[in-house]
DNA sequence: TACAATATTGCAACTTAATTGCATTGATAT
DNA sequence: ATATCAATGCAATTAAGTTGCAATATTGTA
């Protein structure tokens, strides 16, 4: 199944409406294996047609909440989105260079998920991140 | 010994000059139990006499170089600041609050360091974020 | 102690990331 | 076919962080 075929069923089996945008951005993540920026997200789009900005931050947002897509954290300002389920598809350690501040999914190495926060707190999901220099700029 | 007089000794230590927007800066992060953003900590200041917003990021990015204090990634926009190296005296995990942005330091759960990244990456060090609901969103 | 060298500060302007309000457009249930 | 309301597009705004440069302050040396 092509990634637009893919998006599309993907997005239908929500409860939000099947809209261009949606599909244009959801499609765009599949073929993606590292977490883009919003930025970079809007230039891969605008080789074929500009998606306005504010559309595009509200698709990732969405995309986010029905949990088709998720945010990795990082040092650098600018959030980094991916497509699949935090809780799923994405139990995976994450390197952020500090010199180019590219971030790599290690599909390799999995989160520890024996590690739980004091009573109290309420877990979600869990992130490890390796910083250093990364093969390029080693 | 106070945290001013900590800051001072802190500071002489390294080949930097002694100045007051530093100590007032080191001082202010000795005595937090949590990283803070620069906002926090410029209004923290600001209760005594306000600090220029310019000179708080370039003292902020000064004590990080100099390993007096380090910064914690999390998902919201602003870094966060906390006094100490990160290699040292940090190497514990944090929790992130998805509803108020909190966070907090999980001075109990170490951070493994046995996990490492593929050939090629140098690490530096590494973040261990787990995210969900803290005490008070809970 | 005074002085020169230069590290640090303060200010203004600017960049980048993200958000808000609102009128318009478009998807979908009937 | 069309009414409804979700989603979009645009303009303006907020928030986080950076840059350039002149003024100021720290520190080594005389």
């Amino acid at each position: 199944m092509n990634p637009d075929a893919s998006a599309r069923a993907l997005i239908m089996k929500t409860d939000g409406r099947l809209t261009a945008a949606r599909v244009r951005v959801l499609s765009c993540l599949l073929v993606q294996t590292q977490p883009c920026t919003h930025h970079e997200i809007e230039s891969m789009l605008a080789a074929e047609e500009p998606m306005d900005r504010v559309t595009l931050y509200r698709v990732l947002d969405w995309l986010v909440e029905q949990s088709l897509a998720h945010k990795v954290s990082g040092e650098g300002q600018a959030s980094r989105f991916r497509s699949g389920d935090a809780q799923t598809s994405h139990q995976h350690a994450h390197f952020e260079c500090t010199s180019c501040s590219t971030l790599t999914c290690l599909e390799g190495i999995a989160i520890p998920s024996h590690i739980l926060p004091p009573a109290g707190f309420h877990l979600d999901r869990s992130e490890f991140l390796l910083k250093g220099l990364c093969p390029a700029c080693n």
